[in-house]
RNA sequence: GUGGGUGUAGCUCAGCUUGGUUAGAGCGCUAGGUUGUGGCCCUAGAGGUCGCGGGUUCAAGUCCCGUCACUCACCCCA
């Protein structure tokens, strides 16, 4: 058998688990501020959530799903990114009757299938959170003011624009993709072979195609921003002015383009230009429609997800020291006798609180001490023949090599006192 | 799905152009230099199906073909 993950499948290893920890522990904590709380979720959900969700021609439900039969032949699906789950619990669980507020936050595995590169996998970790019932642009704004703070919070802001747009309700935006329609058709020859088809089947995407004919063409293209109708136009007027006062740094970005159909007026995202071609960390948006295309309540939202590879990377540019683990205490011991007394004296520190490693053999002291500097020790307890029988514990400071020697029968107060007090 | 690059020690890589004895380095690991003392230094050691399969050749890590994987880019996205 071969002894490998999975293609687009990794493993974080532990000695990059606490810059993971980090990264969340922020998130969660700037969620907790806002009033959200966590919402776990099925990893599998039965396939028609997504495709009615995301949209039938979208390239995520069109060939990046993993989706197989379930033993009674229903259709299921690993899910490829949060949102539709959310929407589906907050139906299924009735939380539109419990408040009219609901705030929810995620985290956890999302699968597509997409030829993995850098920044990009199949399996990878996102974080979001959803807010469900309000549809004032001041919660449009709480969202993405909140989503700042957490990347603030990890540090790496430097790295990062956020840009925002509008993409119009279903009245206002069906129109302007007839006006679009009516725009690129003339110029039809001169477009790419993907943005002819795109025409056709999502005539928004043309606006963001990289090749540098259609750019051109786009480029005179009407915007979305202009052909907002008039309620829309007022919520993202009155979103950009509560992020003003919030003093969140943003741009106006009208060509951002969703490939998820449920959005609706507020969207964005946030890029960076560290990350090879995969530039975006964070997007979300607006979605009022799609709570009530699931089969609940018409309910106005608006949610986000960031993606925590992604994260992971510009935190690793941002602080490349390294997050290695920190031990208070080693112990090492020689004979027998010191052995059982270093185990005993172990459990005693930790539990006080110390963290606490010891050798488990009967290696050399010097290769103890080795292990001890590695582990990050503080204090390394040595504990040998002389020490057993004059009752003390040795006690060495692995910054400033000084030794001397714990006075007690019981040394374990002793000891948390002088880490306390360093 | 399409194109480029790369697969040699645990890790990062040299060697391939121009085929030729036992395939190297740095880091890491283990031990010694100190009867019980880490980091720096010195010495020694362990560790390799040269991705896999086939072909050419007296001879292949090196050349050719295939294949798989990784990677970057396109596409799309977190």
């Amino acid at each position: 058998m071969e002894t490998r993950s999975i293609r687009g499948f990794h493993d974080v290893l532990p000695e990059d688990a606490k810059r993971w920890h980090r990264v969340e522990e922020t998130a969660k904590a700037v969620f907790e501020l806002h009033g959200f709380s966590e919402l776990r979720m099925p990893v599998l959900e039965f396939t028609e959530i997504f495709a009615r969700s995301l949209g039938t021609t979208t390239d995520i439900v069109e060939k990046e799903m993993y989706t197989f039969a379930d033993r009674d032949g229903s259709s299921l699906t690993l899910r490829p990114e949060g949102t539709a789950g959310v929407a589906r619990s907050y139906i299924e669980n009735s939380m539109w009757a419990k408040s009219p507020v609901t705030k929810i936050y995620y985290t956890g595995m999302m699968f597509r299938h997409e030829r993995p590169q850098k920044g990009r996998y199949r399996g990878f970790y996102q974080i979001g959170a959803e807010l469900l019932g309000p549809e004032e642009p001041a919660s449009d704004a709480e969202l993405i003011s909140m989503v700042w703070n957490i990347l603030e919070g990890t540090g790496i802001t430097k790295y990062l624009t956020l840009e925002i747009s509008s993409l119009g309700d279903g009245i206002c935006r069906p129109q302007y993709k007839e006006k679009l329609v009516a725009f690129f058709a003339p110029e039809r020859e001169r477009l790419c072979e993907d943005c002819q088809r795109r025409l056709e089947t999502n005539p928004l995407r043309i606006l963001d195609c990289k090749v540098k004919g259609c750019s051109e063409i786009a480029s005179r293209a009407p915007r979305m921003i202009d052909s907002l109708c008039a309620d829309c136009a007022s919520h993202f007027a009155e979103v950009r002015e509560a992020l003003d006062s919030a003093g969140v740094p943003y741009v106006v970005n009208p060509g951002i383009v969703r490939g998820l159909d449920y959005y609706t007026r507020t969207v964005f995202e946030i890029t960076t230009g560290e990350l090879g071609s995969q530039n975006a960390v964070a997007a979300g948006g607006r979605y009022d429609g799609l709570v009530e295309e699931l089969g609940g309540p018409r309910t106005p939202a608006v949610g986000f997800a960031m993606g925590m590879e992604r994260l992971i990377l510009l935190h690793q540019a941002a602080f490349p020291e390294g997050f290695g683990r920190e031990i208070s205490v080693f112990i090492a011991h020689m004979g027998e006798e010191a052995r059982k007394r270093a185990f005993r004296l172990a459990s005693e520190l930790r539990g006080l609180g110390i963290s606490t490693e010891m050798e488990y053999g009967g290696k050399s002291l010097k290769s103890q001490l080795k292990r001890a500097d590695k582990s990050g020790a503080r204090l390394t307890l040595i504990i040998g023949e002389d020490e057993i029988r004059r009752g003390v514990v040795k006690v060495r400071d692995m910054d400033t090599g000084k030794e001397d020697e714990t006075t007690e029968i019981n040394p374990g107060l002793e000891i948390a006192g002088r880490l306390g007090g360093k």
